[in-house]
DNA sequence: TTTCCGGACTATCATTTGTTATATTGCTTG
DNA sequence: CAAGCAATATAACAAATGATAGTCCGGAAA
């Protein structure tokens, strides 16, 4: 059977200034190679090797502990669940490639999404103390994604300190990101909190390599994204057409084009510094 | 959408003012005995014994020393900051008695609440972690709270595992909580919000002693109310005197009285299982 | 190719919620 | 006691957002 796979990275226009974007574009063509031979590939490509070491500093043979973890990823489609509400998981996952999420259903049918995981997105390191979920997870567009199980997970950050402070600052990266989703359906208007949200996927795909100053590809359908922010598809519809009017965004055929970065940071009042907390 | 009209944010105060306290008496007076009346009290009667006894079993020697956190507890009057966002605080702050909460404003001067403290809850007991703070902590109304230096608490959690597993299942509930808000805030109406508020508010102050089945003392205001539920402070006005007349929940002078409780929740949606996390 | 289908897009209308303004109440303070 | 302040309450109006319905488009399947 076709296995579905994440439309890469485009390449990067020739008017394109590197300036100071982290990623390169050759640098995630080679990051689509199978995992089977990454170990000829610099060990930054591995999304995760890139998230945790923007937490601190790694030594080689965590970096290659890291990028090991990603050896046996799967294909899995778009819409499929990966762990299912009420389920107790004995093994963490780890998003190698693609966008999946944490969701939740009322009664009436109607869906919240509570969290994206991104490349590099591995949750939830401390599934010991989970009993069951009471949310799921799920696939937004084809991904590959490697389950690890607890015993390694734990083996992983008893032998190897930097990476076990890494996650803990992962994980409060994490929450800091739910708190500031509050603040963005809380009270922010409506074209702000999708500014807000595009400028957060922007950013937090950058640090993996994902996304160029010019923008990235995206899975989400507009309904995903009145589901993340608490809209109706059609008023996210409105507020994509306004972005688009005000030369801001543009959003469509699952790709983010920014045309102005500062602007739209500025409509969403966006700040990054919760996506990188420091370890004191 | 929302305009200026907060009040400014709450002038920080360092000085944790003791003596005083306006309301408590009234607060006491119905559920407990006051906890801070003595070492012969029952342990049970300090609410943080009872909040983590009630994640697993704690021995004699946990249960008193988590009673000794709470020993030199201050007085604090309602308003005040207890952590400024951008501070980079060395202790954690242990909530004896009284409400307060996470916050932050936006530079209209709208305010979102991400977060509530009740007594019994500890913040962060991770703040080994933390530079600085992006969110703000403060009193709603008088409290009686602890601060408990980084090192006491790591002493904590190295010698009595007990602690450390209950503290940990703790910080899993609040975020639980957290992304509960969030369901709550992006895809609920305003009557369920507030109705799903005051049911969680019910549930958790019962577990530290400070509900009866008809009710609780609650120091918030609508206005607190409507930025914890993403509304403004008219339309909490509005959706309190819809809750009376459905004879489900009376809201007022400090108090909630709770009429029907059955009712209240099914109004709500709520379940409460986000709250008790189970260990693995 | 044709058909089918999900997603994007738009228009119109309905409704919830926010805004502004003004009393009122109760408590604190002088 | 009166004055002042904060919180509550309510009304009238405005604005933001949701609901419904339908078209259009492009890719996948027959």
């Amino acid at each position: 059977m076709t296995v579905p796979r994440m439309t890469p990275p485009t390449a990067v226009s020739a008017t394109a200034t590197s300036g100071t974007w982290p990623a390169a574009p050759t640098m995630m063509a080679s990051a689509l190679a199978p995992p089977e031979c990454g170990h000829h590939a610099p060990l930054l490509l591995h999304p995760i090797v890139r998230k945790l070491a923007a937490f601190g500093p790694l030594s080689a043979a965590e970096e290659e502990a890291l990028a090991d973890l990603g050896a046996g990823a799967q294909c899995v489609e778009g819409r499929q669940n990966l762990v299912t509400e009420g389920a107790a998981p004995d093994h963490a996952v780890l998003i190698v490639e693609g966008v999946a999420c944490r969701y939740r259903h009322r009664p009436n049918g109607a869906r919240q999404i509570t969290g994206h995981l991104l490349p590099g997105d591995l949750c939830d390191p401390d599934l010991v103390h989970l009993g069951r979920m009471n949310h799921s997870i799920g696939t937004l567009g084809p991904c590959r994604v490697a389950r690890v199980p607890g015993e390694v997970l734990a083996g992983l950050t008893a032998r190897h300190p930097g990476i076990a402070r890494a996650l803990r600052l992962a994980k409060l990266a994490e929450e800091e990101t739910t708190r500031e989703w509050l603040m963005n359906v809380g009270c922010r208007s409506a074209i702000e909190r999708v500014a807000h949200l595009l400028c957060e996927l922007h950013a937090r795909l950058g640090t993996v390599g994902w996304a160029t100053r010019a923008g990235y590809d995206l899975p989400l359908t507009q309904q995903d994204i009145a589901d993340t922010a608490g809209l109706s598809n059609v008023h996210v519809n409105r507020v994509l057409r306004q972005l688009r009017l005000m030369r801001l965004v543009e959003v469509g055929g699952r790709r983010v084009d920014v045309l102005d970065r500062a602007g739209l940071r500025r409509v969403a009042e966006f700040q990054d510094g919760y996506l990188r907390p420091t370890g004191a």
